[in-house]
DNA sequence: CCATCATATTCCTATATCGGAATACATCAA
DNA sequence: TTGATGTATTCCGATATAGGAATATGATGG
């Protein structure tokens, strides 16, 4: 019945950076904490769009919020990357390996098309 | 009118590899080519469900095909994977800081540029 | 209390997903 | 050709996304 769909974006790190607007608003927060309008004016957006996207970081726990009077605070917490950053890294010595392998493979796929 | 949604999964690595289980089927291709049906198979899903992943990995680049007779060969193609490595390791020396430290370190920042 | 500034949420719509089931397509073997 | 095997695609439905606009919530200073 639960015809599932795409899973939630919030539902992991991988899910939460595949965004390029969320993937903006990490990098500029490695530079400090920043209030949410700042944060949408630097990089073009409105208030409610950057709101929405620091909600999804919030909940994947990307980013923590810190009240100071009017305003409130978002912080990089980037220990959810480690992870990701560990799976990628398994991946390390094959895209330096497979130059090679793709090399004779195109080279493969030429010859195999000119004898036909 | 272009009411946007989510990004294709196809539009980027970061985006493929954002399911689950096409990130297990890249983690099986490091041990060498296969085909679908032992792909599906190996990780329990339907031979159609797999094709569909290993379709969306190869329209990003990070899967290519090869023909063997009958059955078409699936390999990694890893190159895809860096910038993501490369994006991610951006926040390394973040995660590694714990949070009272994150803190002061914010701190020194602000303290070094009001003392410049 | 009221006005103002800062931020979050709701309502809306077009789009795109993932999965199952059925089916199409392709290749080999006899 | 026919059958068998391996693979890709199509059709379908339920879900949930991103963005804009409007609005709600919240805190502060008079």
């Amino acid at each position: 019945m639960a015809a599932m769909a795409r899973a939630a974006t919030t539902s992991d790190a991988f899910n939460a950076i595949a965004e390029p607007q969320r993937r903006d608003i990490l990098a500029l927060l490695r530079a400090g904490e920043r209030p949410v309008t700042d944060l949408a004016q630097e990089l073009g957006m409105s208030q409610p769009r950057a709101s929405k996207h620091l909600r999804v970081l919030r909940e994947v726990g990307l980013v923590r919020v810190r009240e100071a009077g009017k305003q409130r605070l978002y912080g990089l917490d980037a220990r959810g990357l480690q992870p990701v950053h560990e799976w990628v890294g398994g991946f390390e010595r094959f895209w330096n390996e497979s130059f090679d392998r793709l090399d004779t493979y195109v080279q493969d796929l030429k010859q195999t098309r000119q004898e036909e």
